[in-house]
DNA sequence: CGTGTAAGGAATTCTGACACG
DNA sequence: CGTGTAAGGAATTCTGACACG
């Protein structure tokens, strides 16, 4: 385990300004790992809201998820 | 402000071990001050979990929350 | 591909109150 | 006094899908 996973999507939505469709997406491609509450609702941590902008950043950068998640597995 | 206050009060329960009902009483004695989000659900800071855990220390060593919050002004 | 949205349900939180003592 | 609980409502989140392209 990195950090504690405690913050939920609508704060992580705020604090980046990313969209929750956008949070959740980047989970479905595999490059963000969310805890579960068990409830199912998600929780992050701060270094996951750090990940998140990285990725959007690189997104608009115009890389991929799949090229994303290849630079993920490279380090 | 001092820190960052993204945690629900669900969270807070589950890292100190009190019940939610103590959490919301110890704002109620002006012990803790969380903020909240545009529907009024609370949110904490790390601070503010380290706060709670003090207040039931020292409740549980027979201090009152009148005393805590007079401790709070003196300091 | 990455993101928007409407849809219905489920998890979570909120307040005010009654209870004990 | 500090905390438990049942009650009803409201805010928040979840999933799967259709859409665009």
């Amino acid at each position: 385990m990195t950090k504690k996973k405690v913050i939920q999507i609508g704060v992580v939505s705020e604090l980046t300004g990313l969209t929750e469709r956008q949070i959740r997406y980047y989970e479905d491609r595999k490059l963000i790992f969310p805890d579960r509450s068990k409830g199912g609702v998600r929780k992050y941590s701060f270094e996951d809201i750090q990940a998140i902008i990285d990725i959007h950043t690189k997104l608009s950068d115009g890389f991929h998820t799949v090229e994303l998640r290849r630079m993920l597995a490279g380090s």
